[in-house]
DNA sequence: TAGTGGTCTAGACCACATG
DNA sequence: ATGTGGTCTAGACCACTAT
């Protein structure tokens, strides 16, 4: 397919300077595919010879595409193989989301106890964030994840409800896997990216009693705003870490 | 130059099996002009034409490999110009290190006071990260830095004495210019990426003191190991923030 | 006008995985 | 043996910048 006018052809130049390169609306058409669940986390998605002659373009355009967007973590190439849509279980994207690394030892994922999980309506401040009009639907999600024992993460979620119907307390319990993995096979929701702000804040009554601190105890306040494909803001999270044992890794880049 | 057999030619192929992409080679021995100070930031590398005629290997080749380090913040290309050895002092990088953002309000660069700058003998801990032997002359510096007259990071750190000779308290004070632009426009060590462990950790007095809060607020502790090309590490520092108007920003992708 | 990076194509061969 | 992604080449034209 060549929805523009392809710039090294001989057809007429086109009368609006509206450009994309060819490789970026190949790219918006493979994500389009994933938004709509074409292909799901885990499948492998046509190859490159066969993308090339479905969109009628040369294989290294559809290369082009599919590096960036491997690049951005949304596909994974595996030689001999094929491409494959990333996937919250693989190893390589296991530990992406949770910074939160023990001082000493490997990384490794807590245990998870539900406090709450109920239906109500968006505040103001949380519909904005997740682009839906206050008093809309969402599903809040409050939690404790411990690691051997002890207490270390206490986390709330907002969801909106639209996008996950049936999460219940009982569901989250059941389910071993890590969240983000349980909403990738339940519920089709592929978090992509997150953006994040960090502040250090004492721990109120209630954090501390959770976290079986003393009130007043430093800990890592992490809200999180995550999107998944096309840049759709679908959770806001608010987590409070105790960072004694543990620490929130970066890498700057 | 072919330093390896051409995967593409006819000729014999080669008896170790110690193989390596020839846009990875090409890319290396970029890598190794910029580490030379052959190109030094702000200044134009030769075009991609230039580079293929003189490693013999096609501009395609040659692209691959500046397309890489332009995505790893070492290059910058600019079309109709030519691809420039990066600068902390131009927009795009301006904040990459530094991420504290006022919760309201635009980033803007803090005023810098240099508290302290001494010459001393490597502990064996910061020796182990810079890779130095203990004992190996190292700079210290302390500092703080303030937002709008408001004291908000402490900051702490440590430098290869070798590298920064002639670093003084004198020099840090009369420089406008942000310490990685300073570090890199006058003793020609370009900052490449950082890894950092964050905790929240309680102020002492000492950082009550220079922050003017109470001992015991809550502060940000970001322990950040700094590398230049090569993935040499040439700095260790040890930041407290103050995150009550202030939060540290970060994207997950 | 000339030089730069940016895009696109077509074709070749290599390395890896599977049947 | 076949199909996949990975590398490399050669050449074309486009868009931008400077002179």
């Amino acid at each position: 397919m060549h929805p523009e006018a392809p710039p090294g052809g001989t057809a007429t130049p086109p009368a609006a300077p509206t450009f994309s390169p060819l490789y970026q609306q190949i790219k918006a058409l493979i994500t389009q595919g994933l938004e709509a669940g074409e292909w799901r986390p885990g499948e492998m998605i046509p190859s490159e010879n066969e993308l090339a002659a479905r969109y009628k373009v040369s294989q290294g355009t559809v290369r082009k595409a599919i590096d960036e967007l491997a690049a951005e973590h949304l596909l994974v190439r595996r030689q001999g193989k094929g491409t494959f849509v990333a996937t919250h279980t693989e190893p390589r994207a296991q530990f992406r989301f949770l910074r939160l690394m023990p001082d000493e030892g490997e990384q490794a994922y807590p245990e998870s106890q539900i406090v709450d999980c109920r239906r109500m309506r968006a505040p103001a401040e949380i519909a904005r964030n997740l682009d839906l009009k206050p008093g809309d639907p969402v599903v809040v999600v409050r939690r404790v994840l411990a690691f051997a024992g002890r207490p270390c993460v206490l986390d709330e979620l907002w969801l909106p409800g639209a996008l996950f119907r049936g999460l219940t307390a009982e569901r989250l319990t059941e389910s071993r896997a890590p969240l983000y993995s349980m909403f990738e096979s339940e519920f089709g929701i592929k978090m992509v990216r997150a953006e994040e702000k960090i502040r250090a804040v004492a721990a109120d009554a209630e954090a501390a009693r959770m976290l079986r601190v003393a009130p007043g105890t430093p800990l890592l306040s992490v809200d999180r705003l995550t999107y998944t494909y096309a840049d759709r803001p679908v959770e806001v999270r608010r987590g409070l870490y105790l960072t004694t044992a543990h620490h929130y890794r970066n890498a700057v880049s």
